[in-house]
DNA sequence: CTGAAAGCGCTAACAG
DNA sequence: CTGTTAGCGCTTTCAG
């Protein structure tokens, strides 16, 4: 219990046998229960609630009509374990707390939820432990799909190939792992990259960084060579003293951008590899009393919410977040009835948009 | 299908035989799998796992070796039948694009997941409508509780009464709703407005105004009668006038602002009933290049993340969002094995801090 | 058109 | 120590 919070308890009181009575309430109504109400067989109420075509219209409106005043609700356990299926989709997430995730989220149950699915939910804390012990949960939950963004920390794939071998359908998102063999949705993350590096060299700036991701991590990587070809294509200046690996947070940002700037590289510009790497980025500057964009362009990368409320207003690479949940979703429900869902798999790209604001405006 | 995508299909070819063989190894295996193997019964195999007292160690280790081997896996839905308990809470959520809602999933998580239990998240998107498909759902699904935030279009609570009618545990955090007689965590938001109003009125300003929210909520209300009762103990300056009626969105902030700056309100502060309006109020100061905080003192309330990274950095009021998931899903776990679980109600309420930044320091 | 019976996978008395 | 049996709530052949 925390200590900044007060606790307050109200009691009501029963009777014994009031109490007795109020149990039974609690007991939700099954088949059973109106089967004998009506005094026919379980079978019957269940054909008639299903609109079995083989019923009389008669009963079927006796059933639905005792089945409204007894308070029925199907039992979604028990017709799991009849039918095998559970009308549950399993959706793994690194952290609910960044506004990407979150949209993805909603994108997919967008599509899923009037299709009568549902999610489970697992957070994963980009740790690779957390991610195996969620597709353990999803998988004992008997979820009918999964759609999971993998783990920054993860290091192995054993346990997403454990999906693939019972045949549930698994989409990843984001961030995928080709040698996986899955179906993905992604966007085109060196194509963003090279996007981001040629609307700075379009800016008319001339000498432009990269303060890069985790390269380890797949998307990370392809951000750096997208931003590498970029320069080539352009034949602009590029060498290693230009680049900071860093870890993707916001102190990596700073740390990097200072780095950067302590270094003979004479930046006029620089790419970050997400908006929070430029938020850090761009308190180094502001701390330097060096003007953006005028001094120094800023790009980050993922469309964040705070990125058109800081000053300068950032721009960045979107992602299309909320069409990412939604093609993965379809995905899902696409293979959701084949036999062999791993037959064929299917790689949605999406196509990252330039998100144009100040700190990359050097001209105006 | 999106117009910015693009599609990859590879596809793997299975002779037929080879295909029935693979078939099979999609299906999971059951006690009944390892019983047949050992050739004993499916309740010994039971026991076995479960490590049953009167069971030999031998038969144990057999019985644990061959559940390895054929990669068993307990199925919850089964034991869920059985138990009539699901392991699973049902968490409501109106939005899980704002990172509120996000740090509280997180601190359920954090709290339940080591228990064994795990999340069905739903999303209201503020509306009555899907919160009583949300509620369908979970009851359908046989959630051992409900931890649910009100949507801010609800209007009556009878489907919140369902879920207390069958003794489901129920558990309100942040927007509450006292008639209904449930559990509940909320911090203290008369407080949170009192505090902000007093913070104010401590940095100097004289006459501070209010871009309240809808006033149907609770919540809203509450912080509104602190503000008003923090002025009239300072013994303060306060007029209809002074007071904008909004709905909580940014473009409200904006036009709250402007209409207490066209008024007759001569305000030098204001207090904004959520970061996101104050967000909007702060676009139009700075339009109207009226100086925060020298000539406008702002402060918001629910210290979102961008507050500190737009200039001026946002003074607010922090509503303790991971202690709140943690302190909703502690209550759930105290509630679980309860006979009656309503027969009394605990309500936690947990204190606002404020956070100092420079919108509202006058004087520095 | 309705009923009887089996079974999804699991647990837990009760017998032996 | 192990087996037998019943049953959680539901659907679905198969008979009648």
């Amino acid at each position: 219990m925390n200590k900044n919070s007060t606790i307050f308890v109200t009691t009501k009181f029963f009777s014994k046998k009031l109490f007795q009575f109020a149990m039974l309430q609690f007991k939700k109504a099954t088949l059973k229960d109106i089967a004998k109400e009506l005094n026919i067989t379980v079978s019957a109420v269940s054909k008639a609630l299903n609109n079995h075509p083989a019923m009389s219209d008669g009963t079927k409106d006796m059933v639905k009509q005792t089945a409204a005043k007894l308070n029925y609700q199907q039992n979604k356990i028990a017709l799991s374990l009849k039918t095998g299926k559970s009308h549950i989709i399993g959706v793994m997430i690194p952290s609910a707390e960044k506004l990407f995730f979150g949209s993805v989220v909603h994108g997919i149950e967008k599509i899923i939820n009037p299709l009568g699915y549902n999610l489970l939910l697992f957070q994963t804390n980009e740790s690779m432990d957390y991610e195996i012990k969620g597709i353990d949960t999803f998988l004992q939950a008997n979820v009918d799909g999964i759609i999971a963004s993998i783990a920054k920390e993860t290091t192995h794939y054993e346990h997403y190939a454990e999906i693939k071998k019972r045949n549930i359908p698994l989409i990843l998102f984001d961030r995928a792992e080709e040698s996986l063999g899955v179906h993905a949705v992604t966007i085109d993350d060196y194509k963003g990259g090279y996007m981001a590096t040629e609307h700075l060299i379009k800016k008319g700036y001339k000498k432009i960084g990269h303060i890069a991701g985790l390269q380890h991590v797949q998307i990370f990587k392809d951000r750096y060579r997208g931003y590498k070809d970029a320069l080539e294509a352009h034949k602009m200046a590029f060498n290693e003293s230009m680049v900071y690996y860093g870890k993707n947070s916001i102190e990596s940002g700073s740390e990097g951008m200072s780095q950067l700037l302590n270094g003979n590289a004479e930046l006029d510009a620089v790419f970050c590899v997400e908006d929070f790497t430029a938020l850090g980025a761009m308190q180094v500057l502001k701390e330097r009393k060096i003007k953006i964009p005028k001094q120094m362009g800023v790009i980050g990368f993922a469309n964040e919410s705070f990125g058109k409320y800081i000053s300068p207003t950032l721009t960045t690479i979107d992602q299309q977040t909320i069409n990412m949940g939604e093609e993965a979703a379809k995905l899902f429900i696409k293979l959701i009835d084949k036999d062999d869902i791993y037959k064929s798999t299917e790689s949605v790209v999406l196509q990252p948009i330039i998100v144009e604001r100040e700190s990359s405006s050097r001209k105006s």
